[in-house]
RNA sequence: GAACCAUUAGCUCAGUGGAUAGAGUGCUAGACUUCGAAUCUAGGCGCCGGGGGUUCGAAUCCCUCAUGGUUCACCA
């Protein structure tokens, strides 16, 4: 029985006039439990039947009186208030729960359809740093959360592996690429890329014509130079073993690597099929498409030495997306700041007269900045990724040290914990929000953060142990209808809807929040609840919830991109 | 100058137009010879940035102002 339709069809057969949709729109969630499980609001009734709703909620309460499956229906002042018959509830919920296993927070939505998820995108030949986390859990995240509703999905890392950029590397390493430097490249690849690439940038201020060699080089790239290929593909290979390192540690793979290089020989016949178009306006030599009447700024396509621009690739890239993958959604994770470039890209390829432009989402997300200001590769402002982890590691192996000394396999353990704490402080808020990158908030394992919920995980692994028998949802759901247990459930029934929330909003921060409420709640349960006692038919029923949390917090935190470790 | 985003407890943040605006953290006091104390319990007088408006009802929707951030042609 499902006990929110049910209350809605009590409401249809009551008025003729409102039908089953209206009804379902008319329930709500009561603020406290202590006031039912589902409520509705009786103002919208008060000018057909000309009462004050307070008595209409009376009236309609009584005649409604008692209900199967509810334990009672009563009205506080304008509300309808509902209250599930617990024992009915916990069993609906407990037997759904043990047949679906690890589907249970899923829904069939995404069956036959294929997504693509682009996210994390760094550039090479520059460092992997903290600034880069969020592209790359948050798309991570959401990657995994459209797999397990079903879809097809295919995780690109958009390499940013071509540009100007790479036109000073090659002409700086061209002048100043002595053996040893080229040495110190192998060794220890980025930082030494990246003195390269502070060089030039330092020398351009007073060597102008620096500027001009780095995008002559880069236009020798695009057209094929075999010795600017060769140079350009050193580099990326260098910076790919690096970036692998931390990929390895968070667990993310990818379906492609097809970074903006892929793009370049797919350019010119964007550009043809924007002249064909009409699309193309010329302007002091270059070449743009003109958007101001759309409320945007006028998009740069073509520089005036015929090289193209970053709007140029992402055109061609979503255009050979759709012909290869047939995308239903193509979800770009990219920070706030890139707002105007997509909104830009998303109106000419519309403009272009392809329906897909909708499908195509930009998941943004606000910035980071350090204590001491902005990052700032540069003026040597940064926080290396790995770093961060290798501390969240080196931090969680000496709790562990303390805490539990004799624990199996410590190290993969502290990596899975502290890893895992990154990621949930990661996506514990709204994407939007900027931060402050904080050591101590990052290194900080109490109250609601990722090792709490995976100590929650670890918890129940360590009753089911310890309990040892078989678990079936053959139980007494009788033994279940105490507050605590019954906040569990609740919470349990909410996993489908924080799983749909995260999916329709790209925000995995709804998983996030709903796991550390469940884990929450379970805490409570176990210290007012004894688990494992004499009674079996009592431990029997609370192992069966134990467990079914155990399962959700797993599910949960996997579709975070988190690990859940039996012990820890 | 224009556009977009943000503003809620000391701090970090939740809050699908509905009931008394909630968590964590910090602080104070308690709970391990008993299922794992990375846990739990108790303690909150907040001009929900200001001002208007819409509504039976606004932290939530609209307008306006303020503050902070971001972006606005040859980087990505």
């Amino acid at each position: 029985m499902d006990f929110k339709q049910k209350v809605a069809e009590i409401f249809t057969s009551l008025d003729d006039e409102i039908t089953i949709d209206e009804a379902i729109q008319m329930i709500e969630v009561p603020p406290s439990s202590d006031m039912g499980d589902y409520a509705v609001p009786c103002f919208k009734f008060s000018k057909k039947y000309r009462k004050a709703p307070a008595i209409i909620a009376k009236e309609l309460s009584e005649k409604i009186g008692q209900v199967d499956g509810f334990e009672k229906v009563e009205n506080a002042g304008p509300y309808v208030n509902f209250f599930v018959d617990k024992k009915h509830f916990a069993e609906k919920i407990l037997k759904q729960a043990y047949a679906e296993k690890d589907k249970f927070g899923s829904t069939n939505v995404g069956e036959g359809k294929t997504v693509i998820v682009e996210f994390s995108s760094p550039n090479i030949a520059k460092p992997f740093h903290i600034g880069h986390i969020r592209s790359t859990l948050i798309g991570n995240s959401i990657h995994k959360i459209y797999t397990y509703m079903g879809y097809n999905t295919v995780a690109i890392n958009h390499l940013g592996d071509y540009g100007t950029q790479f036109g000073m590397l090659i002409s700086a390493y061209k002048k100043w690429g002595t053996p040893e430097i080229v040495e110190a490249i192998e060794k220890d690849p980025i930082p030494e890329l990246l003195k390269l690439y502070i060089r030039y940038n330092q020398e351009i201020e007073t060597h102008p014509e620096y500027q001009d060699e780095a995008r002559y080089w880069f236009k020798e790239l695009e057209n094929g130079n075999e010795e600017a290929h060769k140079l350009w593909t050193w580099f990326r290979e260098v910076s790919l073993k690096e970036f692998n390192r931390v990929y390895d540690m968070f667990g993310i793979k990818y379906d492609s690597l097809a970074g903006e290089s892929f793009y370049s020989d797919k350019m010119a016949d964007v550009i043809s099929e924007l002249e064909d178009k009409q699309l193309l306006k010329d302007s002091e030599g270059a070449k743009i498409v003109e958007l101001s009447e759309y409320g945007l700024t006028d998009a740069l396509i073509q520089k005036s030495d015929g090289s193209t621009l970053y709007v140029t690739r992402d055109i061609a890239a979503a255009m050979y997306r759709k012909k290869t993958y047939d995308f239903y959604k193509n979800i770009y994770v990219v920070g706030a700041p890139q707002k105007l470039h997509f909104d830009q890209w998303r109106k000419i390829i519309e403009l272009m007269g392809y329906e897909w432009a909708e499908d195509c989402v930009h998941v943004m997300f606000g910035t980071v900045s350090l204590e001491d200001g902005a990052l700032a590769t540069r003026k040597g402002r940064v926080v290396f990724l790995e770093d961060v982890l290798k501390k969240a590691i080196e931090k969680t192996t000496e709790i562990i040290s303390d805490r539990n000394p004799n624990l199996d396999n410590r190290e993969e353990v502290a990596k899975q914990v502290g890893i895992g704490a990154v990621i949930f402080q990661e996506l514990f808020n709204n994407r939007i929000k900027d931060y402050m990158f904080s050591w101590d908030k990052t290194l900080s394992f109490e109250g609601e953060t990722g090792p709490y919920v995976q100590y929650s995980y670890a918890r129940t692994c360590s009753l089911l142990k310890k309990a040892d028998i078989e678990i079936d949802d053959d139980v007494d759901f009788s033994v279940l209808t105490d507050k605590e247990a019954f906040n569990v459930i609740k919470k349990l029934e909410g996993f489908k809807a924080a799983v749909l929330g995260s999916h329709d909003k790209y925000e995995p921060f709804f998983i996030t929040r709903y796991v550390v409420a469940l884990a929450q709640e379970f805490n409570r349960f176990y210290h007012e609840c004894p688990i494992i006692v004499e009674d079996a038919k009592v431990k029997k029923a609370r192992l069966l919830l134990t467990q079914t949390v155990n399962t959700v917090i797993k599910t949960a935190l996997n579709l975070l991109g988190m690990e859940a470790p039996e012990k820890m």
